[in-house]
RNA sequence: GCAGAAUUGGUGAAGGGGUUAACACGGUGGAUUGUGGUUCCAUUAUGCAAGGGUUCGAAUCCCUUAUUCUGCC
């Protein structure tokens, strides 16, 4: 097998949400799915065996910050990114578009037709990222999945910005496409259009016809865009997406909004959340957030969720954990990746139970309940 | 016993008569959605050893006391 395929298993009865099945060369995931983000060939903090611990589906990796270091190449002589990282579940390469597209501070100036223009964050020297460009990286570093280099618009934008950016991304991909030459690995386009209906249909569309092995919504969860608009951002895209291939919402994100994700018919999620919050003490519990820093868990000798399953909850005490994080400790952080990457995996597997028994909208209400009640 | 110097929050300290006592660390909350991992934001001394005085106004000047340090007999 080259390419990834996606094979659907079920419909919900009373949602858009689907039960599938990712064929990968590296095996074998089920949607909806969760994938940690592990920017620099690393999920921060863990260990390959840790995540696999987890039952996470994919990992995520990012172009932008392995082309500047250690560079695609030196990826390219160990073996690919699985060797070099050791890791042999599927993973799945962000183009990069992101980074670029924070790293522009003039967008007007710096986003071309060409491609993105911005200074390096490691030494500032003056670089340009193009379409063509991220494709040659993401061959080279032999992913299972990579994503064509789209325009990301801020949350801000307006609507003649936005369609701008649509039709952009729309060359863009073409471009990408036509230089992708890694025979044993999957590419996705790219929908984007704000939370505009006729935008978000235009560019679906458009995109589906260029025919890639799956299909992204970009530009949601922006700094500051509304839960709303991200749920029309979904509900204009995905009538026009094929079935028979898999849907990604990039960056996203809170368990509300996976939940939401799912019911509107997405089977890829991907979040730096669970390890970011993880590094500043925040966790994800069934009642909601916390903060494991707070004087009320000094002498809390209880695990964070005595019903958890991870590694974490399994052998050590929230007074513990907080000694740990307010220490600065890196062994907090670990383990608090840890039960967060696992929180999120084990909700997107209730979510798959939940689709088998065709009672997605109850297990949101129940869960709404008892995560916003505290 | 005499003389000199010092005493500011949890900590290190700035300020040497002009109103809300700088800054840093620490403490306590909060933020974080295709990761520029140790970040950001808010808050934290109604009070400057204690008491009294001078002054429109005192952490800043004066007096007494306490404590600490340094010299001398």
């Amino acid at each position: 097998m080259k390419k990834i395929k996606y094979e659907l298993l079920k419909n919900e009865k009373n949602t858009k949400a689907r039960l599938g099945l990712i064929h990968t060369n590296y095996g074998t995931v089920e949607t909806p799915m969760f994938m940690p983000v592990g920017t620099q060939a690393t999920v921060k903090t863990l260990s390959p065996e840790e995540i696999k611990d987890m039952n996470c589906g994919v990992i995520l990796s990012n172009t932008y910050h392995l082309w500047l270091r250690p560079g695609e190449d030196i990826v390219m002589k160990a073996g690919g990114l699985h060797k070099f990282m050791n890791y042999d579940g599927p993973i799945l390469t962000d183009s990069g578009g992101f980074q670029v597209f924070s790293l522009a501070k003039n967008k007007k100036k710096d986003i071309t037709e060409e491609g993105v223009h911005f200074k390096s964050h490691l030494d500032g020297s003056k670089l340009l990222l193009t379409p063509e460009k991220s494709i040659e990286i993401q061959n080279k570093l032999d992913s299972d999945i990579a994503m064509s280099f789209d325009e990301c618009p801020p949350a801000s934008a307006d609507y003649n910005y936005l369609k701008n950016s649509v039709e952009r991304t729309l060359r863009w991909a073409k471009r990408g496409k036509d230089v992708f030459n890694n025979p044993n690995q999957s590419l996705f386009g790219i929908v984007q259009g704000g939370a505009y209906k006729d935008l978000r249909k235009f560019s679906a569309i458009e995109t589906v016809k260029m025919d890639f092995d799956g299909y992204s919504i970009g530009g949601v969860a922006n700094d500051g865009e509304s839960k709303e608009d991200m749920y029309k951002a979904i509900d204009y895209s995905i009538p026009y997406l094929p079935e028979d291939k898999p849907r990604y919402l990039m960056g996203v994100g809170e368990p509300i909004d996976i939940i939401e994700g799912v019911i509107r018919g997405i089977d890829m999620f991907d979040c730096v959340l669970p390890t970011r919050l993880a590094r500043h003490g925040n966790i994800f519990t069934r009642k909601g957030r916390i903060n494991i820093r707070n004087l009320k868990f000094k002498e809390d000798f209880e695990p964070i969720d005595g019903t958890c399953d991870c590694y974490t909850c399994k052998h050590y005490t929230k007074a513990y954990l907080r000694h740990l994080i307010v220490a600065n400790e890196s062994f907090g952080a670990r383990l608090l990746s840890i039960h967060n990457i696992r929180f999120l995996v084990k909700l997107t597997e209730d979510l798959r139970q939940a689709i088998k028994d065709d009672n997605l909208i109850e297990y949101k209400e129940q869960f709404i309940r008892e995560y916003e009640n505290k």
